[in-house]
DNA sequence: TTAACGATTGAACACCTGCTCAATCGTTCA
DNA sequence: TGAACGATTGAGCAGGTGTTCAATCGTTAA
C-alpha cells in the first residue's frame, strides 16, 4: 500500500491552480509592484496627486526614470494623468491596489 | 500666485511613502509572487502538501526549476518542507499569502 | 519667434533572473 | 553493497528589466 497517491495528488492540484489567463493577471499585478521605484511611486500618490518632477524629487531618482515608469503604469490602468499648462500631474487609477499593499504590509509585520 | 506648492507638496510625499526597510520589504512581497512559476507552486500548495515531481508533473517544468524556485520560496519563508523517505513534501507556512492572492483576484476582475 | 521648462521617448548599457544541464547527495530496496 | 529514485546544487546561458543619456515634443512667457 502505497503512502502517497501521485495520481491523486497531481489531479486535485491541478484544480486549484487558476487557468493560464489568470496566473498570467495575477503575476503581472505582483511584478508591477515588485520594483522599488514603481512601488514607491503608488505610495507617493496613494495621497494626493503630483507632478513628474515632484514625483523624482520623492523618489531622489531622474524624470527620466520616473517617466518610463509612469508609462508602464499607466499601461496597466494602475494611474491616471492630467495635464495642467506644461505640468502632468499624476494619480492613482485604481483602489484595489492600496487594499494590496495594505494585505503585503500584514504579510511582513509576520 | 502659484497654481501649485512644489516644496509642500513633496513634504507631504515623503511621508506617505514609508521608510527604505518598509519598501524593501514590500518590494521583496511583491516579486516573490511575479514570477508565474513561484506563483502557480504557491497555488497548488494552497489545498494540499504535495511532493517536488508533483509539483513538477502540475507545472510542466523540470524538478530543477522547481526546486530551485522552491529554495526562494522556503527562505523567504513561504513554504515548509516535511521530509518522507526519499521524498520531501511542501506547504504553506503563510496563511497572508492566500489573502494577498485574493485581494489581487479582486483587482484583475477590475 | 525664441528661450526656458516640464515631460516624453528611444537606444544602449549593465544587471538580474529563471532555466537547462550535469553532477551530486540522501534514502530505500533488491 | 550497489542500483534506483527523489531531490538538491552550481555553472552557464539566454532573455528580460531598469537606468542613463541625449534628443525631442509641447507649452508658457519674454
Amino acid at each position: 500500500m502505497p503512502h502517497h497517491d501521485h495520481q491523486q495528488a497531481i489531479r486535485a492540484a491541478r484544480k486549484t491552480v487558476a487557468d493560464q489567463e489568470t496566473v498570467v493577471s495575477l503575476a503581472e499585478t505582483f511584478n508591477v509592484l515588485s520594483d522599488q521605484t514603481r512601488l514607491k511611486i503608488v505610495l507617493a500618490l496613494s495621497k494626493q496627486e503630483l507632478c513628474v518632477l515632484d514625483i523624482a524629487a520623492v523618489l531622489g531618482v531622474t524624470e527620466s526614470a520616473v517617466s518610463h515608469q509612469l508609462r508602464l503604469l499607466k499601461t496597466l490602468r494602475l494611474v491616471k494623468q492630467r495635464k495642467e499648462g506644461k505640468m502632468v500631474f499624476y494619480s492613482l487609477d485604481d483602489e484595489h491596489i492600496e487594499d494590496l499593499i495594505q494585505v503585503a504590509l500584514h504579510h511582513i509585520a509576520e
